[in-house]
DNA sequence: CGCTTGTGTCATAAG
DNA sequence: GCCTTATGACACAAG
């Protein structure tokens, strides 16, 4: 342990070094968690832990594929599995199991379930699918306490309701009250609850996060979660599946055994509307997140927006859209001591305080690139310097803020457990590609459009807009209309939200204008090279043509005196070159034309005899 | 301190 | 006529 905490010093000390070179924009030839050793230490803990993972679900399935052909039997003139003849109180069943769904009506009498039919149970409710990273929509990992021992899968299939209700071991929405015993029954097994131990320890925390949506990306729009799910298929509510895919198991080594304890301590007060600070007081109880006065409002908004959307499982766009999130900020006071701002690392605004950036006051490096003048016009506004700094934290306050909290027990002298989520982009597909493997200086490109955002943010929160900026910027206008007909907007609350459309369309028509500029620049030079090669070519082609030509006219020439040479008048004497000359006609004959008559022969051509 | 570069914004034209 | 997109021009920050 003391090897390890060295080499994590160490490491940490080289990732100091790491880290300025990589903000002297110095290409380390990979990117810089390479260079953590926290990072590999993760990783490989990551590693073991997807064994395990896989190790367990191979065990399920086995135990499943046993209880599956516990009810078959071998049909001994085919070779086939054939179910078996119901019992006396038979499963509706009575087609092949893997057809049983959620809706099989349980009519079991008695009052237990095999291990087997239990799983067998879960596989049909929640089936194990390879689809642990193909998690879509809104996520909400849950928080369970240990002692109930209730989990949902990632994979479990939609069931928003349930994925949401605030009783963690309330069985989904929707199920008959046979299989709703049944699942009860089944989640007291002993063996089940070990088997699925791991999972819920995964699940000891609660993030909200969007996965598939394009706003997912953006540092602001996490702060609205539920107003981004945009699309039909966003409605599927997730359980656990984020958490699990982005920290992969990796949260019990996060967790100092210490604070462990206290996490079960608190985890029974955590229901599925735990919230972002939450999550950070229950890892980091003794860090005091005070950006969470805000996030309070929000969780409290979230209780009611939350439970909004249990009542309404189909969601609509606009179901989300009125889920105004912005009466949430108004107690928000942050700390600015906690939240820090942009580090100047480049990877977001949101990156790690742990001092890599050091000497940097909160409000230094350009005050997140407002202008002089910006600042002196917000500090016109109303709640302006200090409070408006802590709104535009708030705001940028997002699942990524988390690793912020996350990377908070270095400075405890913990090992550094931070993970990088990989960023993605949003809105410009042009802008999305190569992100992700993009060199360092194109994040430190992007900090900047964040700190626009967040000026635009400030200003949509000073006006009380209930809107996120992306929703704003990036909805389809038929969209945009609805959902600002669904708010009652003064003037300059219009006015606002459509100079922040205009403005980040713009910024972005801006940016591919740039680049389609560059693109034409490129191609322009690369034009002129090939063109340059033309021209030497068809230089050196035209003084090769002018040099045969010569050498042509030079022979002609020779060949013409020597077939005026051949010429002979009736009396044997030769003609004269200077007084004749050979001139072909249109028709091919060729005349003999005396030179200094030339109009006289022109008009006395017919007199003259073809040669 | 001036120059260059990158970026956001505005005004305007065009689709 | 409204909206989006494209682009020149300008301002500003950072290197």
């Amino acid at each position: 342990m003391m090897m390890e905490m060295e080499v994590a010093h160490s490491g940490q000390q080289d990732m100091d070094l790491i880290d300025i070179l990589w903000k002297q924009d110095i290409d380390l030839g990979a990117r810089r968690e390479v260079f953590d050793y926290n990072h590999r230490q993760k990783e490989h803990e990551l590693q073991k832990q997807r064994e395990l993972e896989e190790e367990k679900r191979l065990h399920l399935l086995q135990e499943q594929e046993k209880a599956l052909l516990a009810q078959l039997q071998l049909d001994e003139e085919t070779g086939e599995y054939v179910p078996r003849p119901p019992p006396s109180a038979p499963l509706q069943s009575a087609v092949t199991p893997l057809e049983v769904t959620q809706n099989v009506n349980f009519t079991e009498d008695g009052d237990t379930m095999s291990f087997d039919e239990c799983l067998q149970l879960l596989a049909e409710t929640f089936p194990v699918e390879e689809t642990e990273n193909t998690s879509v929509g809104l996520d909400t990992t849950v928080s369970v306490p240990g002692s109930n021992n209730i989990m949902r899968s990632p994979e479990q299939p939609a069931l928003p309701s349930a994925a949401l209700s605030p009783d963690p071991v309330s069985p989904p929405q929707g199920m008959s009250p046979d299989l709703e015993q049944a699942w009860m029954e089944l989640l007291s097994l002993p063996e089940l609850q070990q088997c699925l131990g791991m999972q819920i320890e995964e699940s000891l925390s609660t993030t909200y996060r969007l996965s598939n949506s394009p706003e997912v990306q953006n540092p602001n729009f996490p702060f609205y979660p539920m107003a981004s799910l945009t699309d039909g298929e966003t409605n599927t509510l997730n359980v656990c599946s984020e958490f699990i895919n982005t920290f992969d198991g990796s949260v019990p080594s996060i967790v100092p055994p210490d604070n462990l304890n206290q996490i079960e301590a608190k985890a029974p007060q955590l229901n599925a509307n735990f919230g972002a600070e939450s999550f950070c007081d229950i890892f980091y109880p003794n860090t005091v997140l005070e950006e969470s006065s805000g996030q309070h409002g929000l969780e409290g908004n979230e209780n009611t927006t939350m439970s909004d959307v249990t009542n309404k499982p189909p969601f609509t766009p606009m179901d989300l859209y009125s889920l105004s999130p912005g009466d949430a900020f108004d107690s928000s006071k942050a700390n600015v001591t906690t939240e820090m701002p942009d580090s100047d690392s480049g990877i977001s605004s949101n990156t790690s305080p742990n001092g890599s950036s050091p000497g940097k006051s909160v409000y230094g490096d350009g005050a997140f690139g407002y202008s002089d003048s910006e600042m002196e016009e917000m500090d016109h506004n109303p709640g302006s310097a200090e409070s408006d700094y802590s709104e535009m934290f708030s705001l940028n306050f997002q699942p990524d803020d988390l690793q912020t909290a996350v990377s908070i027990p270095e400075l405890t002298g913990q090992p550094q457990q931070q993970e990088k989520k990989p960023k993605q982009q949003n809105t410009d597909p042009a802008e999305e590609i190569g992100h992700n493997t993009a060199p360092f200086t194109k994040d430190k490109q992007k900090k900047r459009s964040d700190m626009r955002l967040s000026r635009d943010e400030q200003r949509a929160r000073a006006l009380k807009i209930p809107f996120t900026v992306d929703m704003i910027i990036n909805l389809p206008v038929d969209d945009f209309n609805e959902m600002m007909s669904k708010h009652q907007l003064n003037e300059s609350q219009l006015a606002l939200v459509r100079d922040i459309r205009r403005r980040g369309k713009n910024k972005v028509a801006a940016q591919n204008c740039r680049k389609r500029k560059m693109e034409n620049i490129v191609g322009l030079a690369g034009e002129l090279d090939s063109l340059k090669e033309e021209k030497e070519r068809l230089l050196g082609e035209k003084s090769q043509n002018i040099k045969n030509l010569k050498e042509m006219k030079k022979e002609l020439n020779s060949l013409y005196l020597e077939v005026f040479s051949m010429l002979r008048d009736e009396k044997g004497n030769s003609y004269s070159p200077s007084d004749y000359s050979l001139q072909q006609s249109t028709d091919g004959s060729i005349f003999l034309v005396p030179r200094i008559k030339k109009t006289f022969i022109k008009r006395e051509d017919n007199r003259l005899s073809p040669l």
